[in-house]
DNA sequence: GGGGACACGTGATAC
DNA sequence: TGTATCACGTGTCCC
């Protein structure tokens, strides 16, 4: 408890300015400085997707997993143009589920401190990586897009989509995420990716003689890429 | 200070539980979740660039920003299609330098505290816009690629290319950061600009005429939208 | 009660 | 010297 008198009563007397005033200003800028900080964890839960009635912890580690995710693109476009979605001879389609996460130069300081991002981990929307390579058509994005629309609470991130000689690939990451008391059990999630599947292989089985042909009329390759963010 | 002794002298009791003993624990709670916060806070440090050895306020400011930045991005996206990236029948290159950064909806509190972020507004890596317009051709990928890895230490950020009808257009927009001791001066920052404007040039000037004449060749149009969906 | 999450005031410390 | 930041322990409120 602080004292109540205002006076010096003994103690090596610090400094001539009242030592209550002196508390009291110091509260007070710390007290700025905590508003400063909040204010700007507030911006950020508007910002940040999902991210709202989050504690403020959760909340750090979603900035940390939404920046990671954007930062990530913007490095993987250095690489002259993301290599990755380049279509390839065969129709393929994929879905796959990235739980390799985020673990690259984290460096959660020296100590033992690395058990702060375990516990929402397992709350936290997964990420899933769907392709499809076909040939390409007119409305295949409108197909792509029905497709990822098939699986519910699934919200895109990002999306490639990368035409050449007649060939396309496209690329798309999504969010599935379980928020309320939706099934995470295994066999839930499970569904909801062969529901993502079977859209995709629809998506390929839609190809068509006329659009094949159109792709024949067009030998010379066509490069058409596009990264975009979708939130 | 808390009184030494185990014992509860006096005052209500307030349970049978050693109020040394829940004392403790809390503390310790408490610090475990402050060290939960600050390995974010130390890991979103490493991820904002040039965010080291910032104020911990300034720090979230910057990530603020950063994640304004793309985010607003995403949202540019969303408008369908991102129509500023249709090619046009001119061949034209430009080199824009975007200052005007991020001045909408700050809302920094109602009080003073306005300042923060504008100290290291001068060390930040300044966004550039760089596009090209001319007819598609195979390598122009490749091409645009190596235009930007011609200027020094540009990290490219986000890369648009559509082709349509045989003409190409790719907008690119990098972030020129000059981090250590390069030169910050305008003269400095002209000739990055410029020798990413030749590198671009040249882009412009490497269409041959057989790939003109592939270019009629396949009058198809060929898009290549995105699925866009924001909140 | 017990645990989590938050704001608060305070001592330490750097420029 | 004042004026920043930071970590710490604590009180308090809410499941």
């Amino acid at each position: 408890m602080v004292v109540t008198g205002d006076g010096e009563g003994e103690r090596p007397a610090p400094a001539p300015a009242s030592r209550k005033e002196r508390g009291r200003s110091h509260s007070e800028a710390e007290r700025k400085r905590r508003q400063r900080i909040n204010a700007h964890l507030a911006t950020l839960r508007t910002l940040v997707p999902s991210a709202s009635r989050m504690d403020k912890a959760a909340l750090l580690g979603e900035v940390v997993r939404y920046v990671r995710e954007l930062h990530g693109k913007a490095s993987e476009a250095t690489e002259g143009v993301s290599i990755g979605v380049i279509p390839g001879e065969g129709d393929e389609v994929g879905v796959e589920e990235e739980d390799d996460r985020w673990r690259h130069g984290g460096h959660y300081g020296a100590g033992g401190l690395g058990t702060d991002a375990d516990a929402d981990d397992r709350l936290r929307p997964r990420r899933v990586r769907a392709w499809v390579c076909c040939a390409d058509r007119p409305g295949l994005m409108a197909d792509l897009g029905r497709a990822v629309r098939s699986v519910g609470n699934a919200r895109p991130v990002r999306a490639e989509i990368a035409t050449v000689g007649g060939r396309t690939r496209g690329v798309l990451e999504l969010d599935v995420c379980c928020d309320d008391d939706d099934d995470v059990t295994a066999a839930g999630r499970a569904v909801e990716l062969s529901t993502l599947r079977a859209a995709l292989h629809a998506v390929l089985l839609n190809r068509e003689e006329e659009h094949l042909a159109a792709a024949e009329g067009c030998k010379r390759p066509r490069y058409t890429t596009r990264i975009a963010k979708v939130q």
